[in-house]
DNA sequence: CGAGATTCATGTGAAGTATACCTTTAGGCTTAA
DNA sequence: AAGCCTAAAGGTATACTTCACATGAATCTCGTA
């Protein structure tokens, strides 16, 4: 029996290895990497560049503001630009230190505490995760920086979920550095996609934040083509591409508003799927199916990697939400959300905390979460699933399983 | 009939609590001289 | 006496609870036409 299964699998391996792969370097179409030249993003990159570079006569640049959809190039400009500084830097031995920090909510910097913990880090010292006080890390902070003169560009990507969560006081705090120490210099450049945030912050912060702005537009459709070939040159190997799948790829990318990101991603996943078929040739209806297989993915595995509260409420929701179709509201889910805690015996937490366990779930994506008022009877937020329909019973399967119910 | 008051179910802010973790410090014990 | 380990003391961030007040439109109330 034994036997038998290993031959299978020695098999599969054996054949994996003898069918050639589609890819020459996978690695270029992932989001990690960072190709040696930036297509359509020329201006962008000299301005930024422009505004930086007085980092190189250790002056303190201005501080940046990047806005733009999601897949415009920022992240990717921001990184570009700081690692040529950074390069040339280190040639003519000009002190100079970048620090990219990601503020997505629950990782590892979305608070004060975190964010300066997290830069102390990156600048070689640990941090506990927990226990003192922020104003300690603070000074631990500007001893660290106070040690060489320097030029500090922090990189603070996604910074709208950072002051949402954690208020605009940190950005502030932050740019006092630079009237209390005499050798450093930081300048911030923020990054957003949400185009609105400023809207509710600090005028103060906002206007040292903002002193230059770079506006990304959207990729429109040629563009994203002329991206795709490009990277697809340096990933695939020849005559993998079928026959309109580029302009395919650009089209539903475009469609969401010119997201990079996404293209590329479709294109890989597309090849993935094509090479785990035994097919040789990328065709259309791979797209569509890599589309589905990306959303699905990403679903899953926000839900997969949520607290367990967040997984009970969330399922609860999910219970109501297939078993009937007009609105759900938070009463509902809470009735529910304790049964289910009762049966896998967690404690259950407070309609108060549910409630901003609702709106987190919101921020998420998973669900969209109003608040409404039904007049006489009330007020509350009217909760919709926000994932296609047919990934609920797989959502559901996924959730209790990982809450060991049944 | 319509303006204002009422009402409901929950949103939302502030303050307090529990937990897990951190540093400091004071003993208490060991060790080396 | 100096050095090292340990446990207690005193402190923090974070997730959560408790308390109290805010919301806002459907419904009710009641004066008026």
């Amino acid at each position: 029996m034994e036997t038998m299964i290993e031959k299978g699998i020695t098999g599969l391996f054996e054949n994996f290895l003898n069918k050639e792969s589609l890819f020459k370097e996978k690695k270029v179409l992932q989001s990690s990497y960072t190709p040696s030249e930036i297509t359509h993003r020329d201006e962008q990159i000299k301005q930024l560049a422009n505004i930086l570079a007085p980092a190189l006569r250790t002056d303190k640049p201005s501080n940046v503001f990047l806005y733009g959809k999601t897949g415009t190039g920022k992240t990717l400009t921001a990184k570009y630009t700081t690692a040529q500084i950074s390069k040339v830097a280190e040639e003519r031995d000009i002190p100079i230190t970048i620090l990219y920090l990601n503020c997505k909510l629950n990782k590892v910097a979305d608070t004060e505490y975190r964010l300066i913990a997290q830069m102390c880090r990156d600048l070689g010292r640990d941090i506990p995760a927990t226990g003192l006080p922020t104003e300690e890390i603070y000074r631990i902070f500007y001893a660290i920086l106070e040690q060489k003169h320097q030029v500090i560009i922090i990189i603070l990507d996604e910074i709208d979920q950072l002051v949402k969560k954690a208020g605009d006081g940190i950005i502030y705090n932050l740019t006092r550095v630079n009237s209390e120490l005499k050798q450093t210099q930081i300048s911030i450049v923020g990054i957003s996609n949400d185009l609105l945030f400023t809207d509710n912050i600090d005028p103060r912060v906002k206007s040292s934040l903002s002193e230059e702005e770079i506006i990304f537009p959207p990729y429109n459709a040629i563009q994203l083509q002329e991206i795709l070939h490009r990277r697809a040159k340096l990933a695939f190997k020849e005559n993998v591409i079928g026959d309109g799948v580029i302009e395919k790829c650009s089209a539903y990318a475009a469609r969401e508003h010119g997201d990079a990101r996404r293209a590329l991603e479709l294109l890989r996943v597309a090849g993935e799927l094509t090479e785990r078929a035994g097919k040789e040739k990328i065709d259309l209806e791979h797209i569509d199916e890599a589309e589905q297989k990306i959303e699905r993915d990403r679903v899953l595995d926000i839900i997969k990697t949520q607290p367990k509260q967040q997984q009970a409420s969330l399922l609860a929701i999910v219970y109501i939400a297939s078993k009937r179709s007009d609105a759900i509201f938070t009463g509902d889910v809470y009735s529910l959300y304790l049964e289910i805690c009762e049966k896998i015996a967690l404690r259950p937490l407070t309609q108060r905390r549910l409630s901003d366990i609702i709106s987190e779930l919101d921020m998420l994506g998973i669900i969209n979460a109003k608040v409404i008022s039904k007049g006489r009877f009330g007020r509350t937020r009217d909760i919709t699933i926000a994932v296609p329909t047919g990934l609920l019973p797989k959502i559901k399967a996924l959730l209790e399983q990982a809450l060991d119910l049944l």
